[in-house]
RNA sequence: GCCCCCUUCGUCUAACGGUUAGGACGCCAGGUUUUCAACCUGGAAACAGGGGUUCGACUCCCCUAGGGGGUGCCA
């Protein structure tokens, strides 16, 4: 737990800081009155399809807070929509959270599960007055939305049975329950993000709490729940700010306190639009079969909205250390891949070679050609892969490059060559094998400075430049005209394979 | 239509009334080099526009334009 004075301080920057001056008031109260609690943020999907980048982020973001703040993120799956809630969505979302290794507290909590107690709220509002029973049709509710539109006026429900006895409804007609709005004076939401918002109460209609058929609505569970799970700070989606001002009306009715709202602006894709399947709204498991690293995914995604001056590399203690919601900038950030590629790249380059091993084969099973290499892994792969890591792991920028880079070293005799490989074993580049293979097969001692010696004395004496001799030897080692350092690869290949790969080049098999 | 929010290099961002407007990715040029990367050096590249306020505005206010979000018996 955090220290009062240091608390204090931090209120107290807060405070004088230029940009929350004219918040001061409110903000005083409602964070003084949270100052002795534990934080407990949510994330709060509703499993209606894969966790997204952007939902990826908020949950960074409210993770970020609860562990900066010594509190605690909760799960709650929002499923009240029965039609379009499915178990496949629940299983990727807590499956793409724990790759993100974006743990929460306790057990996830199932809104549906507790359509009881929602429902008894939205009673116990009606019993009260502040809600109404609303006997509108579908077709009156769209000729409502068709007049306010010729009108010039905010669309939405004019009250028709806010005031009207339920006397005068129709003999068993099907209702729903309203919340009876304040329609004079101002909504007023203090957010950490995006400052103080004013919404007029006359814009605000009176919502559906409860649908015909009994169930609850979001914008009533959401309240309920958020209450009922002492949630403290609520981080989401800028797309929820509308509601925000909603819900407040409700935590007013209802005399309970609301939580600290920080709405977060949204990811957009390449092109400024709004993230669609094309470019960016992909299931973070896309980007685990992409090969990006969590590490990295989590370093991309937090610098996208929120900074901490010139800091771009942020490693894990830090990121919880400095992360505070009012670094949140407010504008819209576009999803770029070349940098999310490069930090990847960084993290790749900087983990160890058994971390990346390990991460290959629990990617493999993910991958639509990873069977092969997962076997060779099985049997003996794993020390070959483990040996040329060093020198593969600098020379990619996702786990699948780095697959791909790695397959040289499974491959059987005698190789496919690739088109750049077929040039650079052109007759001049076979005379030299041929030339060179012999002192190859009479070294004794097949390590790498030797390798490096004997191929650089050979360069030497038939004056050759290096480089003459290396591609050569990458095409018939690797198929390839790129590959890790060439010493390197004739070591980790080993004497009979790499001999043999040399063989199948020249035309004379080895002995050796 | 109505309501709300946003606007610094192509992109992510720093700046919190006084800077030659900084960094990162990407791009270009050079260096290094056995290939490719990595790395090093240098370069091009931005305050949306217009009014105020001020001795002084990227920073504060207003308007315009552009972008985004919301406007459901979805969440």
């Amino acid at each position: 737990m955090r220290g009062v004075p240091d608390s204090y301080a931090k209120l107290g920057a807060v405070l004088n800081s230029p940009r929350r001056r004219q918040t001061t008031g409110p903000i005083i109260r409602r964070r003084i009155l949270h100052m002795s609690d534990q934080v407990i943020t949510r994330f709060a999907p509703s499993p209606t399809g894969y966790l997204h980048i952007g939902g990826a982020r908020t949950a960074l973001f409210n993770w970020l807070y609860a562990k900066a703040q010594g509190g605690k993120m909760l799960l709650r799956i929002e499923d009240t929509d029965r039609a379009r809630s499915t178990e496949g969505a629940i299983l990727a979302i807590l499956d793409g959270l724990r790759w993100l290794e974006l743990d929460w507290d306790g057990e996830p909590v199932y809104q549906f599960s507790r359509a009881e107690r929602h429902r008894e709220v939205a009673e116990q509002l009606l019993a009260e007055g502040k809600a109404y029973r609303c006997y509108a049709t579908k077709e009156e509710l769209e000729a409502m939305r068709e007049q306010a539109r010729a009108e010039s006026r905010a669309p939405g429900y004019d009250g028709l049975w806010r005031d009207r006895d339920p006397s005068e409804a129709p003999e068993g007609a099907a209702y729903v329950i309203r919340f009876k709005a304040p329609q004079e004076g101002q909504t007023v939401i203090e957010d950490q993000v995006q400052g103080r918002v004013t919404f007029a109460n006359k814009d605000l209609d009176d919502l559906v709490l409860l649908r015909s058929d009994g169930s609850p609505t979001y914008m009533l569970s959401v309240v309920v729940d958020d209450h009922d799970m002492g949630i403290t700070h609520v981080i989401r989606g800028d797309d929820h700010l509308t509601n925000a001002a909603r819900q407040s009306q409700i935590y007013e009715a209802l005399g309970w306190e609301r939580p600290v709202f920080a709405h977060v602006p949204l990811i957009h894709g390449p092109d400024g639009a709004k993230l669609s399947k094309r470019h960016g709204a992909l299931g973070v498991e896309a980007y685990r079969e992409m090969g990006y690293l969590p590490a990295a995914l989590r370093n991309y995604l937090v610098r996208l909205g929120w900074s901490h001056g010139d800091d771009e590399i942020i490693s894990p203690e830090q990121m919880i250390e400095w992360f505070d919601v009012d670094a949140i900038g407010k504008s819209a950030a576009r999803f770029d891949f070349a940098k999310l590629e490069n930090l990847n790249g960084h993290y790749i380059r900087h983990s160890s070679d058994e971390a990346l091993v390990a991460a290959i084969k629990s990617l493999l099973p993910h991958l639509k050609d990873g069977d092969a290499m997962a076997a060779a892994l099985e049997s003996d792969g794993e020390t070959k892969l483990v040996q040329a890591m060093p020198g593969l792991k600098e020379r990619a920028k996702t786990l699948v490059e780095l697959i791909e880079n790695a397959a040289f070293l499974f491959a059987e005799r005698p190789l496919a060559l690739d088109e750049k490989a077929e040039k650079l074993l052109d007759d001049a580049g076979r005379q030299t094998l041929s030339e060179l293979q012999p002192r190859l097969e009479a070294l004794d001692d097949w390590s790498a400075e030797p390798l490096e010696a004997c191929i650089r004395t050979f360069a030497d004496e038939t004056e050759r430049k290096l480089g003459k001799v290396a591609q050569p030897l990458r095409a018939a080692l690797t198929g390839q005209s790129t590959s890790p350092g060439i010493f390197d690869v004739l070591v980790v290949l080993g004497r009979d394979e790499a001999l043999g790969r040399i063989g199948d080049q020249t035309g004379y098999p080895t002995n050796a």
